[in-house]
DNA sequence: TATTGTTATACTCTATAACTATA
DNA sequence: TATAGTTATAGAGTATAACAATA
């Protein structure tokens, strides 16, 4: 047994650490930014509420406040999807799309060098492995 | 470009949420959990405060409240370090001890349904990964 | 009736800075 | 002077339950 919980965990705190510090200019929280480089991943750059907080592993309630700061600050948008009007459609917003690209270059800089000394398949293995792990705890 | 960072959150994510469901009994939140396990895994189950917080991921403010309550409930104890009095040695106490146990447990179960269907040395490989992740953080 | 998202509340996690005590 | 850990404060993340609007 490897414990991999365990390393899973300090990775994702030394990473989030690392990016808030690399993009503390932009006064963002960690679940900002991943909301907006989630945001940026999909077509259209547009995104329900409920398929974010999956991609994202946030709670519903937690999204709701993640997403009032960022409306707030122009980011993204919220409109009623167009066929059922229960459902929330997030979208981000000129502006929120050059930072969330910020976002993303600074996570690929961590996964860069993180990986230059590793096998090149070493990534897509992890990411398989990372998929599987959410998929046993759903 | 694979964004491991964004895979490696939703994991934890998850992963947290499915052990803190398992657990639910023991009235843990996620970084006492994490706190716990990490002592089982030590010599001894002792460690100072800063080997802890490195090895979990948590800083030193946060990690004083969790061992706060930890404290309080009888499963750590703190004392000071026999050389250097600066530092606190954390240890687990014997109801301590069951409990982490149980935690690891809980976290093996999810590594091995997650690996069940994946090559042998997936886990092993990932979690250098997640090291040169942690490293490439620092 | 069931689902999507929000609100309300209480607790946990984090950053930051100031502080105590030891070295 | 520097380091280990704690305290204080404010903001961010979470679970839980209740709620409005829509399906």
């Amino acid at each position: 047994m490897v414990f991999l919980l365990l390393d899973l965990q300090r990775a994702t705190h030394a990473t989030l650490h690392r990016l808030t510090t690399d993009l503390a200019e932009l006064r963002l929280a960690p679940s900002e930014l991943n909301a907006l480089a989630n945001l940026a991943r999909r077509p259209d750059a547009a995104s329900t509420v409920s398929e974010l907080g999956a991609a994202a592993g946030t709670r519903p309630t937690t999204l709701t406040s993640i997403l009032d700061r960022l409306e707030q600050r122009g980011l993204v948008s919220r409109a009623p999807h167009e066929r059922d009007r229960r459902t929330v459609v997030v979208r981000l917003t000129p502006p929120g799309t050059t930072i969330a690209t910020r976002v993303l270059e600074a996570m690929a800089d961590v996964e860069r060098r993180a990986l230059a000394s590793l096998p090149p398949d070493a990534a897509e293995r992890a990411a398989t492995v990372l998929r599987a792990l959410t998929e046993a705890a759903a």
